[in-house]
DNA sequence: TAGATTGTTAATCGATTAACAATC
DNA sequence: TAGATTGTTAATCGATTAACAATC
C-alpha cells in the first residue's frame, strides 16, 4: 500500500519489536506451522530452502509461502531462496520465542498434569514458574518439576514474580471468576482450556480459547460425510 | 447455484445422512460453535432464538448465522425465529453425534488419561471403547472405565468391534508406523496430537492434527504484538 | 393487520493464486 | 552471462456483511 521494504525510521525502531509490519491475521495464524518445519529444517542442517521445495514439504503453494514471509520483511534472496536459519530466527522473535515469557498453570488435574510436563513450552521460549489448585492433596506436591501451590497463595506469588500467561486447566464454573482474578494479578494472557468461551478484551486482556471438543466433532462430521477421496 | 430448498429427490434420501447441501469448509468450522451455545440455551431453557438475539450472545454478526444455518436448511421462521430444540437436533444430526462413533485411543500417558476422562466425548456421542499401550506397567489398568490393552492386540480387538476412530497421544516418532496399522484394522479417522503432522489423505484416512503448540504461540504473538484496545 | 425476522441477493472485503519483471 | 528464484502486482476466489423483499 505504502512503502514498505526495510528502510526503517528511528521511530519504527523504538516500538517493542518492529510492529505492524502489516502481518494479515491469516498469515498469523500459520507463522507457527512455518516455525515447525525451520525447526525441522534445522535439525536436518539444511542451510538453505526455496519457497517452491518448502511449499511441496508444507502442502501448499509456493505463492502463499512468499507472500507470506515477506509481508514481515524480505529476507528471501533471488536465484538462492532463504536462508533457514535467518529465517527461523526472525520467526522466533515476532513470534516472541526469545521474550523470556513467563506462564502459571490453573489446575493440577489431569490435564494440567499432563501440559506442564509436556516439552511444548520449553520450545517455545515460555516457562512454566508454577502450578495452583484448590485440592489440599495436590498442594504442596511436585509435577514435572514445578510445585503446586494453593490457590489462595495466588496473589502473593504474582507479586514477586511477575507472571505473562496462565494456562486455565480448571473446572469451567470457576473460570470467569479466576479470570478476573488472574487479570488483577498483571497476568495480561489467559490460554483457556475451560471449554468455555471467555472474552475479557475489553479489559485489555489477551485470550486464545482452545476447543478440544471443536475439533472432535469436526472429525465427527468428516466421518460422517467423507468427500470423494476420502471414501477408502 | 441450483434449486436448493427441502425439495429432495429419492436418490438424495439414500445417501449417508442428508448430503452435501453445500455447507463450505468455513461453517462446518463454526458448527462444533453453534452446537455448544445451542446446548447451553436448552440447558437454560430456552425454546427459541432470532438470529439477532443468538449473535449478541456469541459475537458474530446476525447476518453471519442466517447464511450459515440457510446453508444446510432453512428451518427458521419469519418473524419468529427459530426453534433452539429443532435447530440443536439438526446440528447434532450434521455433526454425527448421533451416529454412535467409537474410538480408541492410542497411549496411555498423561494425555491418553486426561483425554479418557474427559466427558466431551460423551457429549458428542462417541464412544471410547479402548485405550492401548506398549508399557507393560499400564497394561491392564483401567482409567476411568477403559482398559488399557497390549498394543499387540489391536488387530485383534478391531477385529471383533470396528472402531470409528483413533486418538493419536503417542510419541511422535512411531506416529506415521502406527497411522498405518491403524488404517489396515479399518479405522478411518484420526485425532491425531502427536504434532507431526500426518496427511494420510490418499490412503481414505481422515486426519484432524491438532497443534497445541501453535496455540500456545499464536498467544504468544499477540502478547507481544498487542494491538489498540489490549494495550492494557 | 402490523411487527418481527427470516431467506436470499448483491456488495464488500480479505485471502489465495498466478504471472512475471527484478535481481541475485 | 544464464539460470534460478524472489518480490510484487493483478486476477481469482471465497467468505462476510449489508440490505431488503418475502412471509410468518
Amino acid at each position: 500500500m505504502d512503502q514498505k521494504k526495510n528502510n526503517r525510521t528511528t521511530a519504527d525502531e523504538m516500538l517493542p519489536l518492529e510492529d505492524n509490519p502489516n502481518v494479515s491475521p491469516a498469515v498469523i495464524r500459520r507463522l507457527p506451522r512455518y516455525f515447525r518445519y525451520l525447526r525441522q529444517l534445522i535439525r536436518q542442517g539444511k542451510a538453505r530452502i526455496s519457497s517452491g521445495e518448502l511449499s511441496s514439504l508444507m502442502g501448499v503453494t509456493a505463492s502463499q509461502i512468499r507472500q507470506d514471509l515477506n509481508c514481515f520483511g524480505g529476507f528471501g534472496q533471488q536465484g538462492y531462496g532463504y536462508n533457514v536459519n535467518y529465517l527461523y530466527s526472525r520467526i522466533c522473535e515476532l513470534l516472541g520465542v526469545e521474550a523470556g515469557l513467563r506462564a502459571i498453570i490453573i489446575g493440577a488435574g489431569d490435564l494440567g498434569r499432563a501440559l506442564v510436563r509436556a516439552p511444548m513450552f520449553e520450545k517455545r521460549g515460555v516457562e512454566i514458574v508454577s502450578m495452583f489448585d484448590v485440592d489440599p492433596t495436590l498442594i504442596g506436591r511436585e509435577v514435572g518439576g514445578v510445585r503446586i501451590r494453593d490457590m489462595k497463595e495466588l496473589e502473593s506469588f504474582c507479586n514477586d514474580l511477575p507472571v505473562d500467561m496462565a494456562v486455565l486447566t480448571l473446572p469451567k464454573d470457576r473460570a470467569a471468576e479466576v479470570s478476573e482474578r488472574l487479570l488483577s494479578c498483571g497476568i495480561r494472557g489467559l490460554w483457556n482450556f475451560t471449554g468455555k468461551d471467555l472474552s475479557l478484551g475489553d479489559e485489555g486482556a489477551i485470550v486464545e480459547n482452545v476447543h478440544l471438543g471443536d475439533s472432535l466433532m469436526i472429525l465427527n462430521y468428516r466421518l460422517c460425510h467423507p468427500t470423494e477421496n476420502e471414501q477408502k
